[in-house]
DNA sequence: TGTGACGCTATTGTGTACAAACCTGCCTCG
DNA sequence: CGAGGCAGGTTTGTACACAATAGCGTCACA
């Protein structure tokens, strides 16, 4: 039995994306090719790559010679992100509607019940939360068949600055992203993809709501 | 006086870029490394680089293992490409209109100008088209003030297998275009977003269409 | 004291060497 | 005759050395 053994600039993008998700390397910081290779373990040259495609997907900018910076993004910005979420993920709700199999819409359910779960405890557990809510929006996502598609929408789901604001999130806002997956569903077994489409149209906006208003409590609190 | 100096990595991805688009490489072949290093007469690591965002924007693909092959689109994907733009697309020139300044807007005229020229002569200039109908698109996309709307599309806007059909489309649809353009300004200038964006939408829409007509005659012609 | 030039340092760009992975064709053995 | 495996060549992955460039502080001079 032998490790999968991922390459070297594998493990450094997940080691800077997650570096950048989880706070440690804060918006406007700039990140040098050394320094992360030396976090890393790796030399520059995959570094460099894992640099690419995080430029690629808007997780660090280029200053305007070179120099890599984490990305900051304003409110403004984020409202345009929700913009583009919508009209792309209710698309790929559209497609999935006519292509997701039986099967498939029983993991939906599943992802629910884990959602559920996380929603249903005492405190609820929001990195459970957001971990069966991505994989449901990612299931979606797969089963529109699409890779062009994919590709857009990769570069607009993991969102920092929404992950943080998240856990301000209260119970009632996680409640309604439930009972909304499960109208989605309900829309998804019975083929409709108009239906489906605009479920989640209404799914992201109503989360872009959510967003706004908790920003400026998470604003305060820094 | 000292030329801008261009980086050995941006002129290998311009390099291989139009030999993608121009058919030298045609879809499927594949794209090595050290071969593409010889001809831009550069070493492999600003052609990686090229390689890397080729990949990100779907020029290319790489195997299971990492070979690098020009991206082959079946019909299929070119009808799901043209249900983005169109998306993504109408949300730009709807932005656009709350943002296009005067000046700009006398830009799209002189772009469609252009546009008019190249129609309007005995033989229609398609090079002189697509490159009018270019700048107009991308002034709109530049408008509309949004990094990740412009790289999003940045993915969808040069399709090679659209360029090449392109040749085949009869005055009547390259006028049509014209007089789309012509309606679009309109909308912009009395600054109407909605107008805006469904004429982007109806524009998007018929120019599948007449690709979709136009490209089994270039199979047949093959 | 303000400003511009200079040089130092930090950082990225490129070339090259070598290692690892992979594909291919052939050869052996059942 | 087919399957498996074992070279050998091809291609990509990684490290590292050095070149080029941009930012920044300092110092001289007006």
């Amino acid at each position: 039995m032998k490790m999968p053994m991922t390459r070297a600039a594998d493990r450094a993008y997940d080691e800077i994306r997650s570096l950048i998700l989880s706070g440690d390397a804060p918006p406007g910081s700039q990140l040098t090719e050394e320094h992360l290779a030396e976090i890393c373990g790796v030399s520059r040259t995959p570094v460099r790559d894992a640099l690419r495609r995080l430029e690629a997907e808007l997780y660090v900018v280029r200053s305007d010679s070179q120099r890599v910076f984490v990305a900051d993004w304003s409110l403004e910005e984020v409202e345009e992100i929700f913009a583009l979420r919508g009209m792309l993920e209710a698309h790929a709700a559209g497609r999935a509607a006519r292509r997701l199999t039986s099967a498939q819409i029983e993991s939906l359910r599943g992802f629910n019940a884990d959602l559920r779960d996380a929603v249903m405890r005492p405190a609820p557990d929001v990195a459970a939360f957001l971990e069966a809510n991505r994989a449901f929006h990612n299931l979606i996502i797969d089963a529109a068949q699409s890779p062009r598609l994919a590709a857009n929408l990769a570069t607009l789901v993991e969102q920092p600055i929404v992950r943080r604001t998240a856990r301000q999130y209260g119970r009632d806002q996680l409640e309604r992203s439930m009972r909304e997956h499960d109208e989605l569903i309900q829309a998804f077994a019975s083929r409709d993809n108009g239906w489906a489409g605009a479920v989640m149209t209404a799914h992201i906006r109503r989360a872009y709501h959510a967003f706004s208003e908790a920003a400026p409590r998470l604003k305060a609190a820094e």
